[in-house]
DNA sequence: ATTGAAACCAGCAGGTA
DNA sequence: TACCTGCTGGTTTCAAT
């Protein structure tokens, strides 16, 4: 019997192993949590088509790709300017992350730049609509399971 | 012929289709691309071995699973505790992100909270080891195509 | 990069409790 | 509703080219 909340134990099973490969056969999957595929393929329906799982996705090596900067902007946004900044957001594809945030600044970016010039390129177009403050990324240290 | 690059343009579109769904299958990439499944295969196996490809992962609605709040947390780290929090990052699951970043704050957290006690919570944890600045996140306004 | 063959899986229908 | 089995066509994988 599942519980009343929207994902149960077998539920939170299933989003675990496709958190650490989200390619993983619906199969491989049912043999981890002892299940049919046909049940574990009802359950990922269902919560995609509820919303619970929003993207299957990738993470990407960008020092590899020849992107040699990661960092974080926040943007202060001048009164007025933020549905044109928004704009800009959509039209830079060096942005990767981009989230409304409370605080003195209004905005907080992850952008990804293939070296210093391609920063200070960004930062001279988001400066026009507010002030900006920039934090380089030294190193990643996520934990492994979250 | 391939250009001298660790990426080629197949490898691009490749990479493309796997960013906007990674569960596509080797046979469906190969008839977008108009290559072989098992060509696919093979450069896709590369692009991992290489490190290009870090991971397949999902990304949720935290909000229906029944997490309210989204922050960032900016840790100022006082002298000599930079280890200690790391250790104390890798026993939060509260926190899904984490980077050492420049300037005068030393470490950048994504953190997925259930209501704002258990933002106190955590916050009460980060202070032992350096002062914090928290900003909800209130949208997400990342562009579709990154 | 491709082909071909064996093993494997997805998707669906029909059935159980 | 949640799960299962069994079937069919498509997919993955690997070796040979």
């Amino acid at each position: 019997m599942k519980n009343e909340s929207v994902v149960d134990n077998i539920d939170h099973r299933i989003l675990s192993s496709l958190k650490k490969n989200s390619r993983i056969s619906f199969a491989d999957l049912g043999r981890i949590i002892n299940l049919s595929p046909s049940a574990v393929r009802e359950r990922i329906q269902k919560m995609e088509d509820t919303g619970i799982i929003k993207h299957y996705n990738l993470s990407l090596d960008y020092k590899l790709l020849g992107y040699t900067i990661e960092a974080f902007v926040l943007v202060k946004v001048f009164h007025g300017n933020l549905k044109a900044l928004f704009m800009l957001i959509n039209k830079l594809p060096e942005i990767k992350e981009a989230h409304r945030i409370t605080g003195n600044q209004n905005v907080h970016l992850k952008v990804v730049l293939k070296d210093q010039l391609h920063l200070q390129d960004l930062i001279d177009k988001l400066m026009q609509y507010g002030d900006t403050t920039t934090f380089l990324i030294l190193s990643d240290i996520t934990p492994q399971e979250t």
